[in-house]
DNA sequence: CTGAAAGCGCTTACAG
DNA sequence: CTGAAAGCGCTTACAG
């Protein structure tokens, strides 16, 4: 029994029922007589039917998708995609999946239209946004969604006078504990790799952090040990080159990101230094490949699974108006061979 | 000027016209005057408004939206994706966004039922596969994917008997590069780690090029240096701890990937042996971290760009019914530090 | 528990 | 160049 393209209708004539109950009994009414529903369940299994959801989603006016939205242009042209954040991809479209939501993802570039498009046009339920960004440009963004009634969670940090919600990690914390190790373990001049301004609030944070850490032992830290670069993927290497020209005299290094610390350690063994003999390096993020450079990289790990779950729950709960709150998770210095020292 | 949700019949209201001028105006018909067209045209981007992608998805059968199937599932249970294939998503959907096509992900286990749902519930309009997999599960699944007229089209080799269209790299001549770069600067006794069988077939494939370098200057490979284990993710380093306490002599390794290169070079290093100073380490795939571990990774580069492109374009064609014909690329050798010697 | 009917918001022959 | 009308395949009040 083979149909092209069979419909409800077509279940319904050889079931010898109404399209209604059939539209009932695919989607499990109680309203629905048990032997008649298995029935119907039956002969669409055989059809080889599933619902038509262009059809469904006009009806009910949900597309039971969800849109993710990357972004990431802190630096160049043709960056690739953090690691950071390809790696909660998964995690993400397993966890959606579970609440039987779709996921359709989009690359976005900042300067880009941002997209209210997605619920607008019932391709999606609500948005998910993903990436670091340029705060800037960011927030007014932002508002055009709010404006549009578009639901939508950030994964980042809570800032005041940011329309919507966030999940994030606590930065400063992250920041105070990369630091506090480089510090307990003997480290004095530790150079502070990112941008620090406004512009990127979670390395803003991360930086409060490293200071903090400072002034718990009575140290304060040099403006001159701090280096930034437009690019996030070429900062690591740059950042070393410019120190080192610049006679910087330094002993470890906190790096904004994993990636900006792999650069960094390439640069630090391009020059002849050992790390971590000469210069402890510690990252942040944890990175997949974190742990299979040499030498095996100290970072702080933000736990991606239980952030991806977190705003997927989040963005399913704004989605049947459910109260949703912004939260911030404790990272967790994680220990490996980049940092020397008592460990 | 604000309405909740507009329709076109919103916008005709407004613009006095008829609906389905503004339909028309909307997707450009030469069937519109001018003037009104953009009339029209103008009002609906000031009242936000966007096409309802369900009812045109309804009326036209089209969902302009491309499965992107992700299965990784060459060995353990919790695997993380592939960052090989994870680095063509971006390509992926970027070449999509330009042909207008949306882009779903889902990460399928190779158990699963594999959606043949995606273009049957009209989610998709056709499907792209995308991961290293088992090939004996594997072709039965595309049997039936080609039994209900799916149209999809699969990243990896060309195997015959095997439904559907491919597009993939010759990896005979990846694998004959890798190897034959190894002998030309004077090793003897390369460890092949991967396995050969016809559950991969594209790490079969590598391995006849393997074969076929050795044979191309007289050497015949041996056997025991040829070793596989249940985990992609953990075979770099299993393989050589178990070459290593067989008392198994060898001075180059050809890691039939990326990951198990790095999980190799990270193994060798721990037993106190240098890379490339005692082992060059050869990988496939140029994964983005390549580059930046120590050594730098020389590797065989699968011009991931040009693939997704062409994947894309291949599924946009198969949607549109045109001839679309399986493909193999030629890979390129990708010099850098891992394996020492002239280069 | 079941059916007849309305309607979601479009696209596109058909007629003018 | 424009409009009236049908219909895509569902879901769900409404009535029984």
């Amino acid at each position: 029994m083979k149909i092209e393209n069979p419909t409800s209708r077509d279940i319904a004539d050889l079931a010898g029922v109404s399209q209604a109950t059939v539209s009932r009994a695919l989607r499990n009414s109680p309203l629905v007589r048990p032997e008649t529903r298995s029935r119907i369940q039956e002969i669409a299994k055989e059809l080889n039917y599933f619902v038509n959801r262009n059809a469904a989603g006009l009806r009910t006016h949900h597309s039971n998708t969800i849109a993710l939205l990357l972004f990431d242009e802190t630096g160049g042209e043709e960056t690739q995609i953090n690691p950071f954040f390809l790696s909660m991809l998964g995690y993400i479209t397993s966890a959606a999946a579970r609440l039987d939501y779709d996921v359709l993802i989009s690359l976005q570039q900042l300067h880009d239209d941002w997209h209210i498009e997605y619920q607008a046009s019932h391709r999606a339920d609500g948005l998910i946004l993903l990436g670091y960004g340029d705060y800037r440009t960011y927030k007014e963004k932002l508002a055009a969604l709010a404006a549009a009634n578009t639901r939508f969670i950030i994964f980042g940090p809570i800032i005041k006078d940011q329309p919507g919600n966030s999940i994030g990690c606590d930065n400063i914390n992250g920041g105070y504990q990369a630091t506090r190790h480089l510090l307990d373990i003997g480290r004095k001049r530790i150079a502070f790799l990112g941008n620090t301004t406004r512009r990127c609030p979670e390395f803003a944070d991360r930086y409060r952090g490293y200071v903090k850490a400072h002034e718990a032992v009575g140290i304060s830290p040099e403006a001159s040990l701090k280096v930034d670069a437009d690019n996030l993927e070429q900062l690591g290497i740059h950042a070393v080159q410019s120190l080192l020209d610049g006679g910087e005299s330094f002993d470890a290094i906190f790096a904004v990101t994993d990636v900006v610390a792999i650069g960094a350690i390439k640069a630090l063994q391009e020059r002849g230094l050992s790390v971590p003999g000469d210069v402890s390096v510690v990252g942040f993020d944890d990175v997949p490949l974190a742990a299979h450079v040499t030498p095996a990289l100290t970072t702080v790990q933000q736990d991606t699974r239980l952030a991806s779950e977190s705003l997927v729950e989040a963005i399913v709960g704004l989605i049947e108006a459910k109260p949703v709150e912004s939260t911030q998770m404790a990272p967790q210095l994680i220990v490996r061979e980049s940092c020397g020292g008592r460990s």
